[in-house]
DNA sequence: ATTTTAGTTCGGTAAGTTCCGAACTAAAAA
DNA sequence: TTTTTAGTTCGGAACTTACCGAACTAAAAT
């Protein structure tokens, strides 16, 4: 694959990618900002820069860009002498993604649970349904924990 | 506590977890009538019931259920000599909660591998991140798969 | 001192969503 | 045969979201 090749591939890609993070509750814009900060090469963008290739406006830009910081996906670096931000995108712990997913996780549980202290009948077949969902999802954080441990320890 | 509190309860939750299914990309109305199905003591509702119940219109509830049936959350059943259907929760096998999230983390994988294969420099700070990334996913996925298999030999 | 750069903020608009009421249908009951 | 029941479908009103352009600001350059 050439060049020219990967680079349309990964204009293609932004837009795959945008509407995935769409799809997953950000607004359109912000998605295609995140996108393109993940799969160009240049993995350093400015303000215009991004208004440019994106072709948004300077507000729009402004505004998720704003959206991605408060949410702690991206992050700015300055070179002195140069009064521009350059924006990357933030490499969190790579565990924090699974963190998430546990988080989401326990949330549910949470609510199943509540839902089933308000049973009448503790038997009931949606209370049998929810018990079983719960036991899975004990079943399963547990497990987490524990390779979670492993994968701190071993690095 | 007596029964009357515990319907309150279960009123204030209804309305806790619908904005949950709604954060969740549902239609406040879907999730409000999925929370309905979930919380009651009563897990049969006719159509009327639903509509009484949540005080919304008939056209809104029609297209509700439809929804909810089409992506599986719910099912109705019948009783000869009545012509009403009794909407009730699909109680799926536990485990396809975890299918999902697991299909979703194969999806995000699937994507960041796509973005690595087009990056030029593949030691690039965001390549080597996303390397990070995908090694954990292959990890929990890995571990995910040997849990499950345990847990539906034992039941 | 004034112009340029690098953005921010505000107001409005276009598009999309969500929901409702009214009119409809198909089957069962009277 | 007419009426009732149990919904469905359609058109539109009300609201929300997503985005833009224009006006603005604060710092740096000229």
């Amino acid at each position: 694959m050439n060049t020219e090749e990967r680079i349309k591939k990964q204009l293609e890609l932004i837009e795959t990618m945008g509407r995935i993070f769409e799809r997953e509750g950000m607004q359109p814009v912000v998605g295609r900002i995140m996108a393109l900060l993940m799969v160009m090469d240049k993995e350093m963008f400015t303000f215009d820069q991004i208004v440019e290739e994106l072709q948004i406006s300077k507000s729009s830009a402004s505004v998720g860009l704003k959206i991605l910081q408060a949410s702690n996906s991206i992050e700015y670096t300055t070179i002195p002498g140069d009064r521009k931000r350059y924006f990357r995108i933030k490499s969190q712990d790579p565990l924090s993604l699974m963190e998430d997913i546990k988080r989401k996780i326990e949330e549910k549980r949470g609510i199943l649970t509540q839902v089933l202290e308000l049973k009448a009948d503790p038997e009931s077949r949606n209370s049998q349904f929810f018990k079983n969902l719960i036991y899975i999802m004990n079943h399963f954080l547990e497990k987490y924990e524990k390779h979670k441990e492993k994968y701190q320890n071993k690095g």
